[in-house]
DNA sequence: TATCCACCGGAATTTATGGAAG
DNA sequence: CTTCCATAAATTCCGGTGGATA
């Protein structure tokens, strides 16, 4: 059924990028010297989850590079600091081995020395990096044009401070996708990874509608139909497949958020899953009952409650645990129950 | 109203890591 | 090899918040 499964990576940018053609134009006379000869600037492109918004600058820059050699590097901010996200930076434009405890100086002044003309660097994720600090080091490098990928443009704006505000006057906000268009997005990744005919275009209408706008979910669910129908021994999509496949589709994209988490992240994970709505009491209480055990031949040591409090806080963020504060207490809950981690727990008796 | 309690999260401080210099 | 240094992660300290209780 399916035949070539990298179609449905998160990270395969698509010949073609449909329905998005006003916003590569902006990017293009942002970013591109000769455009209206009015020089490079940054960019800001800001939107919901999963429409497109680090496809689209990759596609750009992917494009552009095959065309003018141009320099470009991505980075993932979630959760980085500062030297992380410059060292990162550096990584990508030079592909030099750069170590972890190099002076954020010297990485800056190495990024300096590695731009030619011009270098692009998306900034992807961007809502809490430190941006006053990332933005200032980033700043005096000339050449270097940023591309900031973020959820909340108020937010980001009001966060800057007055030295920055000129910056990003090019902001890019693509928008939840119609039926219409996302059904148009869906229908070559069902050309080039399935079987011919495997879908029909009911199916995929029905899939489009079903994934409320949002690119990365539609496309997840074709995969997940795709690999229903299969197991079911169908021979093309069928209404069943469909009716399913969000469910496997959602409860895949969240597991591979929770695997990608430290060991710490994933213990806290499923104190709270197995224990169903733990108030943060319990759940400390259960982490010093279990300790010892759970880390029992890792690496690893049991972490403070402190540390504890920041790992919880990351779980939220990733939108797989969440908090209630009703009353004097909070309440933590596994946003999905049935999303286990790998980490495994001792019996736990209530 | 005053006080207690449990927890949150910022800031300062310590520890761990690993590359560079001597 | 030892020492030194910068960073990131973890710990310690602590003021602040909001509901519960007397």
């Amino acid at each position: 059924m399916i035949t070539d499964p990298r179609v449905f990576d998160d990270e395969h940018i698509p010949r073609e990028l449909v329905h998005r053609h006003t916003e590569l134009e902006k990017l293009a006379r942002a970013l591109d010297p000769g455009w209206d000869g009015a020089g490079v600037d940054d960019v800001l492109i800001a939107g919901p989850s999963g429409v497109g918004k680090t496809v689209l600058a990759k596609h750009y820059l992917t494009r552009a590079t095959n065309a003018t050699s141009l320099q470009w590097a991505y980075v993932a901010c979630l959760g980085e600091t500062t030297g992380t996200i410059l060292r990162e930076a550096l990584r990508g434009l030079d592909d030099t081995h750069v170590p972890p405890n190099t002076p954020v100086d010297d990485v800056r002044r190495g990024l300096a020395g590695v731009v030619d003309d011009h270098a692009v660097i998306i900034l992807d994720e961007a809502d809490d990096l430190p941006e006053k600090d990332v933005l200032d080091q980033f700043a005096g490098i000339a050449g270097l044009s940023l591309i900031v990928v973020c959820h909340d443009r108020e937010r980001w704006t009001s966060r800057l401070d007055d030295q920055h505000q000129t910056r990003f006057r090019s902001v890019i906000q693509p928008d939840r996708y119609s039926v219409d268009e996302l059904t148009d997005i869906l229908r070559p990744r069902a050309r080039q990874g399935l079987e011919p005919n495997a879908v029909g275009i009911g199916e995929l209408r029905e899939i489009a509608d079903g994934s409320a706008g949002v690119a990365r979910r539609g496309i997840q669910a074709l995969r997940a139909a795709a690999e229903l129908a299969a197991e079911r021994g169908h021979g093309s999509i069928q209404e069943e497949d469909v009716e399913d496949c969000f469910d496997r589709a959602r409860k895949r994209i969240r597991a591979s958020n929770l695997a990608s988490l430290p060991f710490h992240h994933q213990v806290l994970y499923e104190i709270i899953r197995t224990e169903g709505n733990p108030s943060g009491h319990e759940l400390h209480r259960r982490y010093d009952e279990y300790a010892h055990s759970i880390y029992d031949g890792q690496p690893l040591t049991p972490i403070s409650k402190r540390s504890r409090r920041t790992k919880l806080a990351k779980l939220q963020d990733y939108g797989l645990v969440e908090r209630d504060e009703s009353g004097s207490n909070v309440y933590y809950s596994a946003a999905d129950p049935e999303i286990s981690s790998a980490v495994r727990l001792p019996m736990i008796h209530k």
